[in-house]
DNA sequence: CGCGACGTTGATTTGCCTCAACGATTGTGG
DNA sequence: CCACAATCGTTGAGGCAAATCAACGTCGCG
């Protein structure tokens, strides 16, 4: 039997703000007017490389990911979102450029997404987001030159285990072949850690 | 014959963020305020590893590394910033807290330096400035997704190829050793290609 | 039920590392 | 100004970590 998954509410995405900085109640109605919910079903795509990044999205529920394919075929993972979790391909969303990359959804997800027009709009109406999400990008930017470091470091072990023990609650949800190209290496390997 | 790197002036950040958004007479008197000139001459330190990152530092001539040392002594470099590029430890220099990383001068060169408390100060003074570098960290962090998605991908060629034909002024005057050590390869590797 | 996704294990191959030796170049101090 | 050390690039031989290819069992789902 599936969760319901109907109800859809702006308030998770209030309290994520929250416990970053304190909100007045009209910016709280600004994001509750510039924030949509939507659900994606299980392998729906949010994204599809070569369009344009439309949303960022705000995940309530469930769990997306962020991926390339090469030219061989192979599936490159960027990034897993879970609860509470940001993701876009900022590039694509800020620039208003063709994607190269994908986003799916491993799980019925639920999400709060906004478009450029509504977040500019945000920006204009309330400064204080663009220090909010400056705030955002740094933090990711910071993890993803952990990730690097990782990457670049010998054993491909360590990423792995370092990944079970950064996400404790991905790494059940996830099948080990999307963590494995999550990681760059192959499901084979995970399976003999 | 060493270049004069006495002259410093303020010009090359003005001309810098003129190209991204034009600024007032008044913002640029602000940014003169809150950035000052520094020289780092060849193999010196600009942050050390356990020390908080005091400076985002924008370079005017010369060129930086923002590197890690692994547990066996393995240098891992993160970041390579010529002319006109930005390097700091975000985590360290935002949360003021102990940096893991460190950053040395491959060549004499000339910064224009601002400090946590002047940067905040300039946000809080024209706010426009955390627009500004919400998208100059944007840019990097894309920059920064790329290079994860080439280290991912099988060979240990193409990084390299995409590396001198990305930035071919650097790979003029980084020797192999340094490019190796950003790419994650051996210099004999490197030197085999 | 039967198909497809997932995980496991084994045998073989290979990309890259490690260790080592050797010129060329730079730069540094006596 | 020369001698010596340090840094850098190159090449070779050998080894290992992880990929590849393949076969098989399990589970969930249409």
């Amino acid at each position: 039997m599936k969760k319901d998954l109907t109800q859809a509410s702006i308030e998770p995405l209030l309290d994520y703000f929250e416990k970053i900085i304190p909100l007045a109640d009209e910016e709280e109605k600004l994001v509750s007017e510039r924030f949509q919910p939507r659900l994606y079903r299980k392998r729906h795509y949010v994204l599809q490389e070569g369009d344009v990044c439309k949303h960022m999205n705000f995940v309530v529920r469930g769990c997306l990911r962020m991926f390339a394919i090469d030219e061989k075929g192979n599936t490159h993972i960027l990034q897993f979102a879970a609860e509470n979790w940001w993701i876009t391909d900022i590039g694509s969303f800020y620039e208003r450029k063709n994607s190269k990359l994908n986003i799916d959804a491993l799980e019925d997800t639920m999400v709060l997404q906004t478009s450029f027009e509504n977040l500019t709009a945000l920006y204009d109406q309330a400064p204080k987001f663009n220090r909010i999400f400056r705030v955002l990008i740094e933090n990711s930017h910071v993890a993803l030159q952990k990730r690097l470091l990782q990457n670049i470091s010998s054993t491909a072990e360590e990423p792995y285990l370092s990944f079970i023990q950064t996400y404790p609650q991905l790494s059940n949800r996830i099948p080990q072949t999307q963590i494995a190209a999550y990681l760059g290496i192959t499901p084979e390997f995970v399976s003999r850690i």
